[in-house]
DNA sequence: CCATAATGCTTAACACTGTTTATTTTAATG
DNA sequence: CATTAAAATAAACAGTGTTAAGCATTATGG
């Protein structure tokens, strides 16, 4: 009987209602002073209501926050469609890295720079097959073609990946604080 | 008389010792576990108490990051007088602020991962003379002289120092969340 | 058609947080 | 010793994430 998936629908309309909501709370209020409490006054429900959807706090920034990723694969999949060879397919997809970042402060925080984490710990994070591990595997991709195609120096693809991610992600940080003047 | 002196004395000497318990439980328990009312029972007294020695908590973590960006610079300074050269004093210096970072984990996160962030707005970061400011501007320095000895490619200071800070600050950040494998 | 079961939501509470005000205790001074 | 100044506190305010219990409303089986 079809009730069942409509009710199942409803469910997930609803779920969608919220993360909405959350995400436009985030972007308006900031990371610090987003709350459960705060969310549940904008969609007009009890804060309990929302424990119904999601398993706490974490796991609605976790869902966010792997959305946001997936936006950023596809921006990086474009540059790789667009781009004449790996090297400038790398280039233009660190350069999508930090429009990313830089166009979602709120989020971008929330997923690296708070702890506890959403990505949970260290380990968790490596094991834990997540979007936001997915892009940074394509990233290494990305550089392990460049080495392939002899676009850039042979080397262990994990140091060049972690150096550039390393490098986008700072600069992330540093124009997040304003200091790029 | 020197009996108001010896008042003072007494007062900085409780403020100390509320700063070395609020350090000893910032390491042990990590920067979101840290909160006032535990700082105050872990020093036995009550968390009103702490408010008669810092305006409140982001003051008391504020002075608590600049004495560690202190310790910081005295370490850069030391690499400064025993390198060779400039540039060995810069490299030294660069790798001096990695181990710094490394090595006080939660010091570092609430100076630079968190908001609203102890040192202000960006602004204000700028305005204010800090000492974390200060070892910021004595890596540029150490930068200006590279380029003034021919030893990095001349160009602009600033862009050459955000770029360092940069490097050495997604390193500590890659390193802290275990990236490094 | 009605009793039963399940669903969705809320109320109320727990255990916290940072911070302030008024009050009491403690210590120093005249 | 009484008075005054300083230090510490109790109690409250306003907020947080989270959960267990209860109350409606709705769907289902007899």
């Amino acid at each position: 009987m079809g009730l069942k998936e409509k009710k199942q629908k409803h469910r997930e309309e609803f779920r969608r209602e919220i993360i909405e909501a959350a995400k436009s709370l985030f972007n308006s209020e900031g990371y610090d002073k987003f709350s459960m409490r705060g969310l549940a006054r904008k969609i007009g429900y009890t804060p309990a209501t929302i424990y119904l959807y999601f398993r706490d706090k974490d796991d609605l920034l976790y869902v966010i926050s792997e959305e946001l990723f997936a936006q950023l694969i596809q921006s990086m999949d474009r540059c790789v469609k667009d781009a004449p060879g790996p090297l400038e397919a790398l280039r233009q997809s660190l350069i999508s890295y930090v429009e990313f970042g830089v166009s979602h402060p709120a989020h971008y925080r929330a997923a690296f720079f708070t702890n506890p984490n959403v990505y949970g710990s260290p380990e968790e994070f490596l094991e834990k097959e997540s979007l936001s591990r997915h892009a940074y595997c394509q990233g290494r991709q990305l550089a392990a073609e460049c080495i392939a195609a002899g676009k850039l120096r042979q080397m262990d693809v994990d140091v060049i990946a972690q150096i550039l991610w390393t490098g986008v992600h700072g600069m992330v940080d540093a124009l997040l604080k304003g200091l790029g003047k």
